[in-house]
DNA sequence: TGAAATTATGGTCAGCTGACCATCTTTAGC
DNA sequence: GCTAAAGATGGTCAGCTGACCATAATTTCA
């Protein structure tokens, strides 16, 4: 049904009737670039996996300055995790960076198959930790890092998206001006 | 056993058997002022509960200025959770901001009582999600807010603190420098 | 393919921020 | 209670950073 996602599941020893029951109850989506999946202001009902394509999560703020909070490549995970968690309105939007392909699951139906199907309640788990682990380094980072050791850490940590997103969205990442990141990279190409 | 521990599990609905198989496993420890429960370099072994007064988890960066990544009041729990999870040498310290108390579980009978305790880890599950949400909330905020944003929304957040902390280390946990976080008091005094 | 939009870079400048140092106040701990 | 340590504030200054604007290159999509 969703060959690509069945294939990621069964990588992380899902038996066979797991990944049925869980595949079974997506739904696919396409998003063309710049599309929303989610606007902020609406409630998050959906649990999302990018089958192809890139999305992010971001925030305009007041001045109208757009912060990004994840990049969600294939392969990935993506909500608003208050939101879903509680069925609350969002403070952030999420959009496709690439045209892109998704499966959505409703919010009772994954929370139906979390209680029914073991190994995805601990699969997930993990993923959930390697979510707080990241999270706080990059608080760590956030605290301690020159703005240059932000943009080496970032492709040090994500080598590929350097080539797949413009660099004013590295710099909402990393929270730092366009031109700040300019600079950086002026300077490392004189060396 | 633990009588003020056992209070905070009841109020969260645990049954008293589990409250009593819980606290049975923890062994009680007193913390002086600016002593370290854990430093940078060692593996993190236990699952900590504070009983009575403040920790704080930070970072000495290469200049050697601190960097604080949480604090945990009474009735908190804390550890480095990467390297609890995984137990490898820990990046950050965890030291006493005031005289102490704490409650300590080894990992392997923290972990027991999760598989063995339903109600438990329904508990901390709750803590968990809570953790996360308040890590995305605090990204946002680094990306977004200016210094004089971020400390109106930790006075907003953690009334007390004020009171009960140096201000060096609001400074050090919200990423500006005690110069920056002086100015910002001096000029809300003049209003 | 071609026109419009997006993106990356550079110049300039104001001002915020942090480093360093000194002073005064408060707190800790014996 | 007393002494030493820690903490808070202020002055000064260099320089990093972002805002604004212009230009050139690249990409999108009709």
């Amino acid at each position: 049904m969703h060959p690509e996602f069945e294939t990621y599941l069964r990588r992380s020893d899902l038996s066979e009737e797991a990944v049925r029951k869980i595949s079974d109850l997506a739904v696919a989506r396409k998003l063309r670039r710049n599309e929303l999946l989610l606007s902020a202001g609406e409630i998050c009902r959906h649990k999302v996996f990018v089958v192809s394509g890139l999305l992010h999560t971001f925030n305009i703020s007041a001045g109208g300055t757009q912060h990004i909070l994840q990049f969600a490549p294939e392969n990935s995970w993506t909500l608003d995790v208050e939101s879903y968690d509680r069925q609350i309105p969002s403070q952030v939007s999420i959009g496709a960076v690439e045209p892109s392909t998704i499966l959505c699951w409703q919010k009772k139906d994954f929370d139906m198959l979390l209680a029914e199907v073991p190994q995805l309640k601990k699969f997930a788990e993990g993923l959930i930790a390697r979510n707080i682990h990241y999270s706080r380094k990059r608080i760590l980072i956030s605290l301690s890092a020159t703005p240059e050791e932000k943009y080496e850490d970032f492709i040090q940590t994500f080598p590929d998206y350097l080539a797949r997103l413009p660099l004013r969205m590295i710099a909402a990442y990393l929270g730092i001006s366009i031109k700040t990141l300019t600079r950086i990279r002026h300077a490392q190409l004189q060396r």
